[in-house]
DNA sequence: ATGGCACCAAATTGGTGA
């Protein structure tokens, strides 16, 4: 089976392309979205279902909202990160075809001198302590998405700009190397990569063009999944797209 | 040093993202 995430930038804009994607990859049992900025009483439920899917969800206007679209049936559904108090929705965990999949929005941050990157720190070492024990209830797990944190310097594209601000700072790569941890596997370096291996780009100044990005968007696994994998990739097609999200898609395959 | 682009809610601009 193929799992996938995505930071789709809006879901309303973006949900052609993401049944566009879902078409053309087949082979994908269920792909995890991020900021689909949707309410969930006007999520597109019926397009999603009637296009064959599966589909969970939890939403917010205008920021945040996260969902999960299978091929198979998604069971025991758990909103954001039990324990911690969280007005904004940001992870959805669901069990597909025996996997645990934990769909994640990692805030961004802003900066380091916001109450924004105290939120991002202490909503990690939420996390953290709640996979501990969803990774012990499920050996079988994988967390994907917007991590919103370039674990080393080579997932930057110009280290020297970055350096000092949010996405690279230590704190955020301290909690990156926790959830290592854990036993989870970036699964993206389980093998050989091209560098400049990225899955964001500004919108702004031609960025992707000049291919700089940043790797932002991670598939980890627990050691019982790292075991099953056989590839993980980045499909930068998508956002060679009319109106693209500024985030692509990562791949994990498993055996 | 700043804005640059995109999206959203509300409004004809500002907040947020990364």
């Amino acid at each position: 089976m193929k799992i996938a995430t995505w930071n789709v930038n809006s879901l309303k804009v973006r949900l052609p392309q993401v049944l566009e994607w879902l078409a053309a990859n087949s082979d994908v049992t269920a792909l995890c979205l991020q900021e689909t900025k949707m309410d969930d009483p006007v999520f597109p439920l019926a397009e999603i279902t009637e296009a064959g899917f599966h589909v969970a969800f939890a939403g917010q206007k205008t920021y945040n909202g996260v969902a999960i679209i299978a091929r198979a049936p998604i069971e025991d559904v758990v909103i954001n990160i039990p324990g911690f108090e969280d007005a904004q929705k940001r992870v959805i965990t669901a069990t597909v075809n025996g996997v645990r999949l934990v769909g994640a929005y990692i805030p961004n941050g802003q900066d380091l001198e916001s109450d924004k990157y105290q939120y991002k720190l202490a909503w990690l070492n939420a996390l953290i302590s709640w996979l501990k024990t969803e990774m012990a209830a499920y050996p079988q797990l994988a967390l994907l998405g917007d991590y919103n944190i370039a674990p080393e310097d080579r997932d930057v594209h110009d280290i020297k700009k970055w350096q000092g601000g949010v996405l690279v700072s230590e704190p955020e790569r301290a909690a990156f190397e926790q959830l290592q941890a854990l036993g989870l596997v970036d699964a993206f370096r389980l093998f050989e990569q091209s560098e400049k291996s990225f899955s964001w780009w500004d919108y702004r100044g031609f960025s992707f063009k000049k291919n700089a990005g940043l790797r932002i968007d991670h598939i980890l696994l627990s050691q019982e999944l790292a075991a099953r994998c056989r590839a993980c990739s980045i499909d930068i097609e998508p956002r060679k797209n009319e109106r693209p999200s500024d985030h692509t898609p990562v791949i994990a395959t498993l055996d």
